[in-house]
DNA sequence: TGTGCTATATAGTACTGCTATATAGTAGAA
DNA sequence: TTCTACTATATAGCAGTACTATATAGCACA
């Protein structure tokens, strides 16, 4: 299990780095994490919907119901042009500050 | 400036490393996390301070004062073998992480 | 009828980065 | 002397957010 602090910071671009492959509704984007992840990446569905409406009220990415032929209806959510833009920068973030940590910790790591 | 959460999540972290190295008071870890991070890890006093009383809360440091020469006195902190533990841990999670990030945006960033 | 999985939603809690403010020592300028 | 600036630590209050707990609802299967 991942440090909640860790999960933060990761949770926004993972979810828009999968938007980005195409729409997708809230319970499926929390699988696709859990299997990307090998079953490290779990969420719960008290993190994941707040998070939707969150993304969506920055106007990162929108959403539209759509009945399912087997269950309850579904929330499909796109990523905006926005959310591309945002995506982008929180990449450029994370290579950055990895590469703080990397030269912190020494070229050893580098690797793994 | 980096995002909050990204700070969140690495500051345990560096500050850790920074005291793995030997004992420093909270301005000069400060200083030289921003001097590690070529001026991007910008702390103020009111992010490190807190966060070094719940990390000796936690008992992953220890504190000692100190005078000093030439102004006010200082709080000397160790990294406790307790400390030395988490960081480890944190190092692989972070890692871990990042392994998982780096396989979802392909291998073209892991150069970067 | 009941259990379990799918699917979304939110109130409440706990944690934490950050702003603002306070205190205090030293040094140099006006 | 007085003022400013830098060093050094501390904390109250605010804001953002992961997570728990709870609720609702549809479908499948026993």
């Amino acid at each position: 299990m991942l440090s909640k602090q860790l999960v933060a910071a990761s949770l926004q671009p993972i979810v828009l780095t999968i938007l980005s492959r195409g729409e997708a509704y809230g319970y499926e984007i929390m699988q696709r994490a859990l299997d990307l992840s090998n079953g490290q990446l779990v969420w719960t569905a008290g993190t994941l919907y707040p998070l939707m409406h969150r993304l969506e009220a920055k106007g990162l990415i929108s959403s539209a119901w759509h009945p399912s032929e087997s269950g309850p209806r579904r929330k499909y959510y796109r990523i905006t042009s926005k959310g591309q833009t945002v995506l982008e920068a929180d990449k450029k973030e994370w290579i950055n500050v990895h590469a703080i940590l990397m030269n912190l910790w020494g070229p050893e790591l580098a690797i793994a």
